[in-house]
DNA sequence: CTGAATCCCTGACGATACTG
DNA sequence: CAGTATCGTCAGGGATTCAG
């Protein structure tokens, strides 16, 4: 497990005599995607935001992740420079995760992407009271 | 297949006595996530932002996808409201896609997820370079 | 409590062939 | 050209159990 960038996972491809912005920014746009893919990632971040937890904590917070799955995400989302490991070894074990700055770096993401959901919600319940 | 929203992916819960800011927020930014999903969402919208597209032009441009799952997603996109199908029936039957103006407004979320992505990949770079 | 190990299942996606 | 049908693969994730 490494931290890693998709190589190229665009899919497309330029057509020829065409100005393409879009090729070029499918990169980037499919690299972020892969950062926050997943169905715990964010739910994972957004937590995390809520301040700094244990593992349990998160748990408690992340309804419906196992161990299993949560360890995983963790360790990957540590590895790509997410989140940061405290382990005071005082007394008993205690294990902490924070988000690293970098990771707060994403909350513009958060916003727009929350911003379009808000709309996107909106136009479907319009919808099915208008004609649906 | 219906037009959707989903509804409670968030998988989190908010704790007792805290403000939960996080909570309210993963609501909608699930939704956005939930729409752009996928290994072919955003890649079939930004070929379309090129221009209007018919099938076979699609599937030139979007590399590798098949005609199965190009035909399941331009139908899910359509139900959504992302994409509109122009059937000309004057002579040959010509059939375009073409976004809508809804599908215009995920403009903004495209580009400050590209900017993470450009910034996810130059950490990666400048990490691999300094020392890993 | 914090995970690791194992087994299994589902659903997204791929390959290929076929139809109007 | 514009899809549909069928089958197969595979990784993400669920349930359960085990260990430090």
């Amino acid at each position: 497990m490494e931290a890693t960038v998709q190589e190229d996972l665009t899919g497309i491809r330029p057509e020829k005599g065409k100005i393409l912005e879009c090729r070029t920014e499918l990169v980037p746009v499919m690299d972020a995607v892969y950062v926050i893919n997943g169905k715990w990632r964010i739910p994972i971040i957004m937590a995390l935001m809520e301040g700094n937890k244990r593992f349990g904590e998160i748990q408690k917070v992340v309804l419906r992740i196992s161990s299993k799955v949560l360890a995983h995400e963790l360790k990957e989302m540590e590895l790509n420079g997410f989140i940061k490991k405290h382990t005071c070894n005082e007394g008993p074990v205690i294990i902490k995760y924070e988000l690293t700055d970098y990771s707060w770096s994403i909350k513009p993401v958060l916003l727009t992407l929350r911003d379009f959901g808000i709309k996107h919600r909106n136009k479907i319940r319009n919808e099915s009271r208008g004609g649906g």
